[in-house]
RNA sequence: GCCGAUGUAGCUCAGUUGGUCAGAGCAGCUGAUUUGUAAUCAGCAGGCCGUGGGUUCGACUCCCUCCAUCGGCUCCA
């Protein structure tokens, strides 16, 4: 016999050889309809894995992340298994679980394309194997038994990862006639899958390198019961709802044009207006943290960017050069603010005393991005970083890199950023040869960055080979309206570039001394921002900030006059205001406003008019009741004061 | 840049096997209505069917080029 013990603490005995399944099954018939894997010892696993020796364990079911890994990953294996029975040959790359379904990467051959047309037969296959409730049946197999199967099979794909595998540690999985390398874990057969959905054809490059040849990715859902899936593609259609390249156009926000060009946002009044604001936020935070504004010009020499290192890295894959016409001079559309800042700091002597100093811009910036890249606002070619650069002493760094991430914590904050999570980003170091600046430069950056997040409790993630080819850096992430995630804040220590400059100080020892950068962009781009700003609050931007606040609907046009008189006493008051003076009925106003995400409709008729008072009415909320007019401008400013009291 | 898809009026979309198929709703304009908390009624106007080629007696419809957009991949100073 062996013990088992459960979440609760609870302890039971169990013959040895005792599977997962077998013990949700001695608990309740219903429960272990439900499980699909078994975490044993915290290792996640078959629900029908035997288990032999006492253990800690808890039973998954779909709703845990541990049971959607291996219902998402055994639904790869059924689609696989689908497409081998309709396409025979099909070659597999990878086909693992992800954060809403799977995917698997097949090269189907030469000469056959897979596009939208063919999933609907895709799936009819799936449900039908699904039906065969086939189970999924482990076995352990030594690397030769694998590379003869799959060499026998022609598939070169699963022969390279077998040939990166221990011997002794690979294991095969079979459902149906389907089999596949795999490590698992799995569900215990293909019936406990529901329902199902391809989603997407995508190409990918095999082993994620575009030099290697690119695979046709198919993208599926699928689900223990119907309803779940009509919920999640539910949930999609709403998420559409929120995309702000949707909102962006309705709310007349920004546009793009293809006269202009691809990736060049074009800022609409009301989104200009959106964006000043936002900007201003900064500034006056900024300068109470001690920043200081400059102004830099859009372009700069290419020899700036040769001497900051920016052209080796980027020059061949950036916009070109523009000449003069006389003297052959070559000049960059820049990409950076930092290496002018720079020039800045350089441009006086600069004592221990005087640091550190911070420099701040809202600086355009351009970068060729891929066409296949551009993407709305998100990702564009010409964007304005809320920049800085802080030069400071080595012993000012960690202090500073805290105070960044006190201003970045404080604009989430008043924003209402509250999903949002940070990513330490290190140089790879096996791979050297990608970044510059010496390894004890390195090693200085990455500890004062991992310390100052720690100091700062951050509960952040660390990803090797992900920093800047400068420097590491500290990122933060949201996700948007269909759980994509950006990168916004950034914060980056360098030490690259004061060297490539020359920058000194002069210290308390009268000797010359090299001072470290910070760049940090909590906003990241004024773009990017905005677009994640529009999905996180569906359009319903704070009143502090929304372009319009007020729009005074007169139930009849004999009541414009008094709309007038309430517009102007608001604008009197700073308060943004309209009048909907169009010759329609009062709910059609109210549902076009309503539409255009205004926060305060005001309704005037016959008894306002008498009143000199204003029928509220919050967007999306409804009627508020009668204010007088003083008494509803209070009423705004405790909102708007509200949501910058922080 | 690569793979796949899409591109018809300002917006959202119909357009059957190539032959009065250039349409609808909303938005716009004009008129009527003067309205009390999410769409008043009527009329009018609006499109070189993304671009450039080709096939055909005839192309929105078929083929190719290019451009742009969408979903991914790669990239992201």
């Amino acid at each position: 016999m062996i013990k088992i013990t459960f979440p609760d603490g609870s302890v039971r005995e169990y013959e040895a050889g005792i599977t997962g399944l077998d013990i949700a099954k001695s608990i309740s018939n219903s429960l272990a309809r439900d499980i699909v894997s078994v975490s044993v010892n915290g290792t996640n696993l078959d629900a029908t894995r035997p288990i032999h020796t006492d253990a800690t364990i808890k039973l998954h079911k779909f709703d845990d992340p541990e049971g959607k890994y291996a219902f998402w990953h055994s639904s790869a294996h059924l689609m696989a298994e689908a497409l081998e029975a309709l396409y025979p040959g099909v070659k597999f790359g990878i086909g693992p679980p992800i954060d809403n379904g799977f995917y698997y990467d097949v090269d189907l051959g030469e000469d056959r394309v897979l596009t939208d047309a063919d999933l609907p037969d895709i799936e009819a296959k799936m449900s039908e194997l699904a039906k065969q409730k086939n189970d999924y049946q482990r076995q352990e197999v030594s690397k030769q038994e694998a590379l003869d199967y799959f060499s026998d099979k022609g598939d070169e794909y699963k022969l390279e990862l077998i040939n990166e595998l221990e011997d002794g540690t690979i294991s095969f999985y079979q459902q149906g006639n389907f089999v596949d390398l795999c490590r698992g874990p799995h569900i215990p057969n293909t019936g406990f899958i529901k329902a199902l959905k391809l989603t997407s054809i995508a190409g990918a490059y095999w082993r994620g390198d575009e030099n290697r040849k690119q695979l046709t990715r198919v993208y599926g859902i699928t689900f223990p019961k119907k309803s779940m899936l009509d919920e999640y593609l539910e949930m999609l259609e709403q998420a559409k709802e929120r995309d702000h390249r949707k909102l962006g156009r309705e709310l007349e926000l920004f546009m793009f044009s293809n006269r202009v060009g691809q990736g060049l946002p074009i800022w609409l009044p009301k989104g200009a207006a959106l964006r000043e604001r936002l900007e201003n936020f900064l500034r006056s935070v900024q300068r109470k943290h001690g920043y200081q504004q400059v102004i830099t010009p859009h372009i700069g020499q290419k020899e700036l960017y040769v001497t900051s290192g920016h052209y080796a890295k980027y020059g061949k894959d950036s916009f070109q050069p523009i000449n003069t016409p006389a003297e052959g001079e070559e000049f960059l559309l820049k990409p950076m603010n930092c290496p002018h800042h720079c020039e800045i700091y350089n441009s006086k002597p600069r004592s221990y005393k005087d640091l550190p100093i911070r420099m701040a811009e809202f600086g355009t910036v351009y970068r060729y991005e891929q066409s296949g890249e551009l993407h709305g606002l998100t990702r564009v070619r010409g964007f304005t970083q809320d920049d800085a650069h802080i030069f400071c002493r080595p012993d000012q760094l960690k202090d500073e890199f805290i105070k960044v991430i006190d201003i970045i914590l404080y604009i989430f904050k008043v924003l209402d950023f509250n999903d949002y999570t940070a990513q330490i980003s290190l140089r790879d170091p096996g791979n050297k040869d990608k970044y510059i600046g010496t390894d004890e430069n390195w090693e200085k950056a990455e500890a004062a960055i991992i310390e100052a997040a720690e100091e700062k409790g951050l509960h952040t993630t660390v990803e090797t080979g992900e920093a800047a080819f400068y420097g590491p850096k500290l990122d933060f992430m949201v996700k948007d309206a269909i759980g994509r995630k950006w990168q916004l804040g950034t914060i980056q220590v360098d030490y690259n570039l004061p060297d490539r400059f020359e920058l000194e100080y002069i210290g308390s020892d009268d000797h010359r001394h090299r001072p470290v950068m910070i760049h940090r962009a909590p906003f990241g781009s004024m773009e990017r921002f905005v677009a994640v700003l529009i999905e996180h609050t569906g359009g319903k931007f704070p009143l502090w900030l929304t372009p319009d606040q007020v729009v005074v609907l007169p139930i009849s046009e004999k009541y414009n006059d008094y709309a007038q008189k309430v517009l102007n006493y608001l604008n009197n008051c700073d308060i943004r205001t309209l009048i909907d003076g169009r010759n329609e009925k009062i709910g059609r106003k109210i549902r076009d406003n309503e539409l255009l995400r205004i926060p305060y409709l005001l309704i005037v008729g016959e008894n306002e008019q008498n009143e000199e008072s204003v029928s509220v009415r919050r967007q999306g909320e409804g009627d508020k009741g009668t204010m007088k007019l003083k008494e509803f401008e209070q009423y705004l400013n405790k909102e708007i004061d509200k949501l910058l009291l922080y």
